[in-house]
DNA sequence: GACCGAAAAAGTGTCAACACTTTTGCCGGA
DNA sequence: TCCGGCAAAAGTGTTGACACTTTTTCGGTC
């Protein structure tokens, strides 16, 4: 969804340097030199500084004042609390959607969510972002589109998904659709809350059984 | 929480903004002039506009490319989206903080609490940003305290307080907090879902009674 | 008198240079 | 050999000037 014209060189940059931590370019936890993204995006550091600000406020930037700015590290932990929040404002996001979405809307997240199952590699974040644009929530479809999600494609490019979870999750998604159809905000929040919450919980798993190998916050060079 | 030395000009300059836009200096919906503001502040542009992009951030300006940047307008229907994504997270707030704020920690909220009821003034939010911070979510806590809690000082600061809600709000903490500490956060997510819910509800019913006088979008000079 | 277009004004976006802070590495002393 | 301090280097913070975009205004034309 950032994909439109961008006018300003800022948000191309800030793409940019996205794209750069999803890709592995820049290592999470590892260093954000601005002098050497300027170079390297052959522009000033005065939009490199902006734009790092800018993914700092979307929290996949972290950096304190004359401190080296670094990218956020992503451990288990931080994912748990990050789905714990995605829960919560998920839940409040379909209860909204099934009050406000018109049968025509529902209709037509049915067919994509119909097609996206045939085609089988469709995110399944895109029922998600279908269902927050919805609420009619400005601010929530923000926070989840805008900031929670990028937060979860930088963690699954990483990790990979939890094999296995992708079918149970159409499953899932297909009881919430159909919830919604019937009008059922409560049982549509339910179905959500479950939903996230077995992600979360599969998520504890993996920090259970194996070691975290997150507690080493690597320090490694970007170039 | 923003009272720390602030070593760099751009939180100082973050800060000054933000209290201009609190006290009314800047009115809502107006203007936000970079050059005036660095003038005004005797800066440089730069940190004016990182610091208006960082208000961009959180949500208390909005800009689009090349068009002057506007204070957020906080009309009536925005303040029921922040208190619909307020009623999600901090139900999820209060949930975690059940499980994981200790019994001495608990303690201590509840005679804080029973000093700031005696003492009447202190704004009710203090047991909410406790709360949020006993949840142990370092993300929950950020997205209330840092963000939500600001834009809603700024509503509280222009709109006054729901008269009669004073009593109430006192009544529906103190018995979140007794189900805190009995240790049954189903009940206390519930608990504080409603609390919330009120709120809302109360804004609704203002939204429909008086006629909206923030639609009159003032255009005001800064200095 | 109303409408259209060009020029000027206002305001934002970008840049390169300079100042300050933190870190790193070296040297002398214990 | 180890520790403390000093100096150089790396990196961030700040500044003022210049380029681009949008809006306003003024003049001409129909």
């Amino acid at each position: 969804m950032p994909e439109r014209e961008q006018s300003t060189l800022v948000d191309r940059v800030t793409s940019k340097i996205f794209e750069m931590l999803l890709s592995g370019e820049i290592p999470l936890g590892g260093p954000v030199n601005e002098a050497a993204l300027a170079e390297l995006l052959s522009v000033s550091r005065g939009p490199v500084r902006e734009a790092v600000k800018q993914l700092q406020g979307r929290g996949l930037v972290v950096k304190e004042p004359y401190l080296k700015a670094r990218a956020v590290a992503l451990t288990i932990p931080d994912m748990v609390e990050i789905f714990q929040l995605r829960e919560a404002v998920e839940g409040m996001s379909v209860r909204l959607a099934t009050q406000r979405m018109s049968d025509a809307e529902l209709d037509d997240l049915l067919v994509a969510f119909s097609d996206a199952k045939k085609r089988s590699d469709g995110v399944s974040l895109d029922v998600h972002v279908r269902i927050a644009e919805g609420s009619g929530n400005a601010r929530i479809r923000a926070l989840l589109c805008d900031e929670l999600y990028y937060l979860l494609r930088l963690y699954r490019a990483r990790s990979g998904n939890a094999p296995g979870r992708r079918e149970d999750a159409f499953a899932e998604h297909w009881q919430i659709l159909r919830a919604m159809k019937a009008r059922d905000a409560d049982l549509a929040e339910s179905l959500m809350r479950a939903h996230i919450g077995r992600a979360t919980q599969s998520l504890q798993a993996l920090l259970e059984t194996e070691a975290p190998p997150s507690s080493g916050t690597e320090e490694r060079k970007t170039g």
